[in-house]
Order: C-alpha cells, then structure tokens, then sequence
DNA sequence: GTGTGACTTAAAGTCCGTC
DNA sequence: CGACGGACTTTAAGTCACA
C-alpha cells in the first residue's frame, strides 16, 4: 500500500461532489491545511479521521477503503 | 463511533482464527503489547496499520471496516 | 482556492519488563 | 497467553503565516 493512495481517493472523491478544501474541512471540522497534507499523501488518517472524511462525504467509511483497495491493484 | 469497537471487532476476528496476540503481532510486524492495546480500544489504527492487520488475518481492510460500521448500529 | 514549511501537542507504535 | 506499566521514539493531529 502506497502511502499517497488515500490522499488520491480523497481528491477524486471530493472533486465528485464539487467540494473545495476549505468547503469539505468545514464539513468535517479538520483545518483546510490538514486536508491538503492528506490529499498529498503527507499524512495517513487514523481510523477516527476516516470516519469523519467519509461522513463528511457521505459515504461509508468502507466505501472509502474499497475505493483504496482498487488503486493498489 | 466509539473507541473500542475497532478493538472488538479485531479481536474477534483474531480469535476466529485461532491466532494469539503474539502470533499475530508477528504477522503484521507490530509490537504484541501493541496488539492489546488495539483490543482494549487504547489505541486507534492508522490507515496503514489496518491493512497491515487486514493482511495477516487475510481478509479485506474494507471487511473490517464494516464490521466496525456494523456494531455502530 | 491550494501548496508548503515550520511548529507544538497528542497519539501511534516499540521495547523493556512484571503479574 | 494476555493484561498492564513505564520509558521511549516516531508520526498523526492540528494550526499558522506566507507564497
């Protein structure tokens, strides 16, 4: 597993739904700065962040693994 | 999300396995006492630290993460 | 609207051990 | 075999000024 593949799912999944940094770290309560280290790969969330991203993004927290998974293929 | 599900739901997984602490430590190349403190919800994983614990109990970190979203219900 | 570096504090994770 | 403790190192959490 690659450490920058959460980062980019996170992107994606955010470009989806037509959110900026700022927009989506509001929705979540994280800094918009500490999105964008996710986003690049520079920090890897713990278990309770991914909670947060995917309610944020109104997913399941396991939807956002799956996607993960299938990048490291 | 409470803390200790995450550490509920390993634990019971490793048992299915008939696995203990120490073998799985091994596994996933984590220190054993660190497995116990996942167990008893005193630590929350890092996104990487769950795949490594989804590869040795050989099953998908997406499976685990659902069976955490299930006892969320 | 985002990237980035620097920073502090909290938590992840290790290693030693005892019971 | 697992709970638990202390001391430790590494990294995530969280924020800031600035480009």
């Amino acid at each position: 597993m690659k450490a920058d593949l959460f980062g980019k799912v996170l992107q994606e999944m955010r470009k989806e739904r037509h959110l900026s940094q700022e927009k989506l770290a509001e929705l979540c309560e994280l800094d918009r700065t500490y999105i964008s280290l996710l986003e690049r790969g520079l920090r890897q969330p713990t278990l309770a962040t991914l909670f947060k991203l995917a309610a944020a993004l109104e997913i399941n927290p396991s939807e956002l693994v799956v996607r993960v998974e299938q990048k490291s293929d």
